[in-house]
DNA sequence: TACACGCCATACACAAGTGTACGGCTTAGC
DNA sequence: GCTAAGCCGTACACTTGTGTATGGCGTGTA
């Protein structure tokens, strides 16, 4: 099982050939659908090539994610580094990188969605997911530290919005969703985001 | 295949037996652990048993799923019903039935993620997920309207909150989820959903 | 008591999936 | 041009899962 990085011949398979496989298979039909006999079918080979690459079909699995993880990782490091003197300007950004980073044609989102499916279930997984999270979140909240005053406030708007954001992975994620679905869950984050309303402005009720 | 609603003998199972086998092992190991076999194994009996009250595997997926759309209905129902003249409780008690509903033993959250990674595969259940997210998100806007004055507004809260609490399924349903994280996510869309926070105070750097 | 029916066990056929052992082709290096 | 290693195909054994046909046991009923 040697580890050389770059595929050698063209015509021949590398890991990576199979990691983006079982990535597309996951898309489609989450982690139940990445087997090695249908991914040996969907790249034309047998699976004499597979046990070549990878020792078992949980090390696929686990490499998978291993790769998502340290992708997500660069991602959150490139957007700590994106900062501006505008601080408004800064949040929106984050809220349309998260949105449109899942957007190449969602497959992106429904990964990630097929991983916190893993995650309920194995534990490794959640903990990396739960990192994952924390670091997003961090993100907002350092955001939001510089449009508030209060920490507290911050961390408790962070959050809301995060959570927000997840849910907007469900729905986006859903077929026959509708196009214009999109356009308006970006603009439900960004507008409340910068623009709170008052909730409360007839409540005389109370 | 008889319907024969009640389980007529002790000792003997019915079709509810089945189908509480059934959720319970969505619960734990999502709809890919619902097995016949295993469900058989669980409930000590063998297959024979289960095809005398079902048809094929797929029945009793469907009428899980359908089980689950009736009780939604159900719960929808009632609480549309419950109207008192304070809506700010009114909104606060939609909240906490939505996070406590669902908090039997986490089953309920669960299960419902499960069933949202089916519909990400099955049009049908999509076509139901979709139907029961507009029927609560129509709750929460009925609370909203009375509460603000734009029927835009209260619209776009509703699609906001509501969305938080999507997120809020994922990260209660996490395996070692730290129990006050539950009051956090709570306290968070309560306090949030009735006393909205300026974010802006001292941003004036735009 | 005989009989019919509801409910379950048994046995068979079949499909899909995993791992392993082994053999063959193809390319690079000397 | 020979050789060794990388890469893949083939064949076998095993497991788990579905669906069906058939028989048996028990209970209520005429």
């Amino acid at each position: 099982m040697p580890r050389t990085p770059p595929p050698p011949t063209p015509n021949r398979l590398g890991q990576g050939d199979w990691l983006d496989a079982a990535f597309a298979a996951v898309v489609e039909g989450g982690f139940d659908q990445a087997r090695v006999l249908s991914l040996s079918k969907r790249l034309g080979v047998t699976r004499g090539s597979f046990y070549w690459h990878f020792a078992s079909h949980a090390d696929l699995i686990e490499a998978l994610w291993a790769r998502w993880y340290a992708r997500e990782l660069a991602v959150a490091q490139q957007l700590r580094s994106h900062t501006t003197d505008r601080p408004k300007d800064d949040l929106m950004h984050l809220v349309q990188v998260a949105l449109a980073h899942a957007g190449e044609d969602l497959q992106n989102m429904r990964f990630e969605l097929a991983l916190r499916d893993l995650g309920r279930h194995d534990a490794k997984v959640a903990q990396q997911l739960a990192q994952v999270d924390q670091l997003r979140l961090s993100l907002f909240e350092e955001k939001f530290l510089r449009l508030t005053a209060s920490p507290k406030t911050a961390a408790d708007l962070a959050g809301l919005f995060y959570l927000a954001l997840v849910g907007c992975y469900q729905a986006l994620s859903r077929p026959n969703s509708p196009p214009d679905s999109e356009q308006h869950l970006k603009r439900l984050i960004s507008v409340y985001l910068v623009e709170p309303h008052q909730v409360t402005p007839n409540a005389k009720l109370v």
